[in-house]
DNA sequence: ATCGAAAAATTAGTATGGTAGTATGGTAAC
DNA sequence: GTTACCATACTACCATACTAATTTTTCGAT
C-alpha cells in the first residue's frame, strides 16, 4: 500500500484527518478496489490508533467507499455499475430541475465565476492534471446549484457522488474526454446566460448520460476494478 | 432522557442497535430536537461503553440528525426549515423521474403490493399509529421506486429523509394531514395503472409541496424545535 | 502426498482509562 | 457591583487492552 498523505493540518481532529486521507486516495484510486485494508494496517501507516481509523473507516462505508465484514476484514469497495448508473440518475434529475430554476433567475457575478471556472479548466487540461480537473469540474456545477441557493441539495449529491468521481478518473485514465466535457460546460453556461432551457437540458442530458456509452468500455480495459454482475 | 427502547436483536452489533434505538428516538421527536445528549449518558442508559454510542453518533452527524461539537457537546440537531425544503426539492426531482418510469413499465404483483400498503395505512390511521404510520408511507414510495429498479435510488433518499421525518412527525401531532396523505396515495397508484402520466406529477407535485404550506404554522406551534434563522 | 483437526494469527467489535479542551461556579481583588 | 482568576466538573477525543469471530498455518495421522 502506498498511500499519498498530507500533513495533518492544525485544528482538524486525528480522525477527520484520517478520513480525508483514505477517501483521497480512494477516489484517486490509488487504493484499488477489491484490496483489503485492515484497521490496524493504516493506524500503523498514519502512526494514530485505530481508534480514529475505525471512526474514518465507518464514515467511509456509510458512504459506500468501504466494504466492511465483521470480524472479516475491511475491503474497498468495487465500482458497481448499478450504482453508478443511479448516482447518474439522480444527479440529472436534480441538475434538470436545477438548471430551470438557473434559467429563472442567476446573479451575475457568478457567471463570472463560471467563466473563471472554465478557464482554470482549460489550464489544468493542458497540465493534464486529472484529479484537480475533476475538482474543478465538480465546483462548476456546484456553484451553479449556489446561484440557485440549493447549495445543500449539492452537498447531497456529494455524499453520493464519490462513486462516480472513481469512474471519472478512469475516463480520464483512458483518456476518453477531456475536451468534450469542457465544451459541454461552455454550453452550459450559454444556455444560462441566454435563458435557453431546452439547450440546457439537452446538454445536461447528455454531459451525465455520455457516461453511459463509455462505461462498457472502461470495464473492458479495466476488469479488475469493477464489481462482477 | 426516558428513551423508547427495544430489546437488541440477535445477530447485529451493539453498535447498531445504539444507532437504531437512537435514531428512532429522534425521529419520533421522543429525543427533543436542541436538547444535549452524551456519550456517557446514553452509554449508561443502554447499559453499553462508550464506544459503540460514539460510532452511532458518527453515524448520526453524518445524517445530520446530530450535530458534535468536539470536546463540548453533542446536540439533538434543530429541524432546519432549509434544510426540508431542500430535501423536498430533491424527492420531488426524483420521484417524479421515477413516476415517469413507472408509467412506462411496472410489475403486475406489485401493483397488488401497493393496494395492500394502502390498506394496511387505513388500519394504522384508525389506531392513530403515527410512526407506524409513517414507515408504512415510507414503504409505499419504497416500492414504487423498488418496481423500477431504482431501490439503490431509494436508498440514497434514505439518507435525507431523517429531518423531513421529523417535520412528518410533527405534522401528525398537529393533526394535520393524515387522510390527504392517503387519499394521494390512492391516487398515485391509480396514475401508474392508468399510466396517466400527467395525473401522476401533479399529485406528487401536491403531495410533497402540501409540506410548505403547513411549515409555517407547525414553527408557529413548536418553535422551540426549530433552528433559529 | 493428502487430509483433517488443533493451534496460532489476524480480524473487527467492545470496554476502559487517560488527556486536552471547554463550561461553570466560586472567590478574591478592585 | 464588576472583573479576573482558579478550582472543579464536565465534554469528546484518542490510545490501549481485551473479546469473539474468522482465517491461516501447522503438524500429525493415514
Amino acid at each position: 500500500m502506498n498511500l499519498e498523505i498530507e500533513k495533518q493540518k492544525y485544528g482538524i481532529t486525528v480522525g477527520d484527518y484520517v478520513y480525508e486521507v483514505i477517501k483521497k486516495n480512494i477516489i484517486n484510486l490509488n487504493m484499488v478496489p477489491g484490496s483489503r485494508v485492515s484497521e490496524k494496517e493504516i493506524s500503523d501507516i498514519l502512526n494514530v490508533s485505530r481508534t480514529p481509523v475505525r471512526e474514518a473507516f465507518i464514515k467511509l462505508s456509510k458512504e459506500g467507499l468501504l466494504y466492511v465484514r465483521p470480524q472479516r476484514g475491511t475491503y474497498i469497495d468495487y465500482i458497481d455499475l448499478g450504482v453508478v448508473e443511479d448516482a447518474r440518475f439522480i444527479r440529472e434529475s436534480i441538475e434538470k430541475s436545477v438548471l430551470k430554476l438557473a434559467i429563472e433567475k442567476f446573479p451575475e457575478e457568478l457567471l463570472d465565476v463560471l467563466q473563471e471556472n472554465i478557464n482554470a479548466q482549460k489550464d489544468l487540461i493542458d497540465q493534464k492534471a486529472y484529479y484537480d480537473f475533476l475538482m474543478m469540474d465538480e465546483e462548476f456545477h456546484k456553484t451553479i446549484f449556489k446561484g440557485c441557493n440549493k447549495e445543500r441539495a449539492w452537498s447531497f449529491i456529494e455524499q453520493i457522488n464519490s462513486e462516480y468521481k472513481r469512474v471519472r478518473m478512469l475516463t480520464f485514465f483512458a483518456d476518453i474526454n477531456w475536451k468534450d466535457v469542457l465544451n459541454q460546460h461552455v454550453q452550459i453556461l450559454e444556455s444560462i446566460k441566454n435563458k435557453d432551457e431546452q439547450m440546457g437540458q439537452e446538454v445536461i442530458s447528455n454531459h451525465i448520460n455520455k457516461l453511459i456509452f463509455e462505461q462498457v468500455e472502461l470495464k473492458k480495459k479495466y476488469p479488475e476494478y469493477f464489481k462482477e454482475d
